[in-house]
DNA sequence: TCAAGTATTTAGATTATATCTAATATGACA
DNA sequence: TGTCATATTAGATATAATCTAAATACTTGA
């Protein structure tokens, strides 16, 4: 992956780019399997240079604030994060909890009337149902 | 709220229409206000009977595996619980993850090609921004 | 160059949310 | 009524995320 393409982003939000924080984002780059935050925890530790739950925990949120991270919400389970490249929507599995990529169209936006003094910011489309690896035990499982 | 009908739907979906059931469901059927689990035991404890915090998360997640009720996930709190009566979409607040409902609209189906062996049950819309309570506050915040 | 201020990291404690356990109670129905 | 599956319970436990306060790293500008 482009390290200096993460490094502007980064600082072109106002963020230091610091190991720690890049090692987040570039994990998350090379892999878009939604982990969840221990993942990425464990597996920014593999290599060097350590870095601690809390800060995996606050550089996620930082990344979320300013708009380069997608926090996904599974219920019942830890919360998944992606990298906000492409536009996509998601397939959330009843069964195992994964999150998986849709390609991207566009959703028409509510009827202006029933805003109110709401001011959306985003419109989320979001799949259910079995995963490939579920839907075939769904008798069973 | 008719208490026949509550009766009806849970023993239609091969529930015994306990005392502790029936209350979580009336509450909900009440309040279309998507309270937490905690917020539901809390209130469905105002009166009697007594219902413990086990039986009260027991009985949501049974209400949600029947199709009776609907958990919302939000990001960094609580979830949340609604009763699927009429179809509708949800706006989740970024600042105080309030959710209310909106309007229901027809969402176009995915490509038949993106979909591969996935099997979708439903197909949800958020919105996300700000409420009408934290939309003025928004500079300050 | 260096002092001072700000941002970041850290280990471990703490909180928040949800589930599990195993004992008891309830209700369906033969 | 007796039997058995279903449901409830208090409290313990697990899981996920945040907080705390001290240390470290970086930035700025005299
Ligand atoms: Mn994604
Ligand atoms: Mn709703
Ligand atoms: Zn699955
Ligand atoms: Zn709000």
């Amino acid at each position: 992956m482009d390290a200096e393409a993460i490094k502007q982003s980064l600082e072109g939000s106002g963020l230091r780019c610091t190991p720690q924080r890049y090692a987040v984002m570039a994990f998350l780059m090379e892999h878009n399997r939604h982990p969840t935050a221990a993942e990425i925890f464990e597996a920014v530790n593999r290599a060097d240079p350590r870095s601690s739950r809390a800060t995996t925990y606050n550089n996620l949120r930082d990344l979320v604030q300013a708009g380069l991270v997608r926090e996904v919400a599974v219920e019942g389970r830890a919360a998944r994060f992606d990298v906000k490249g492409m536009r996509h929507h998601h397939f959330i599995c009843d069964r195992c909890g994964e999150v998986e990529d849709m390609a991207w169209y566009d959703v028409p936006k509510p009827a202006k009337g029933s805003l109110g003094k709401r001011i959306v910011r985003e419109c989320e489309l979001i799949f259910r149902g079995l995963c490939t690896k579920c839907a075939p035990r769904r008798a069973s499982g």
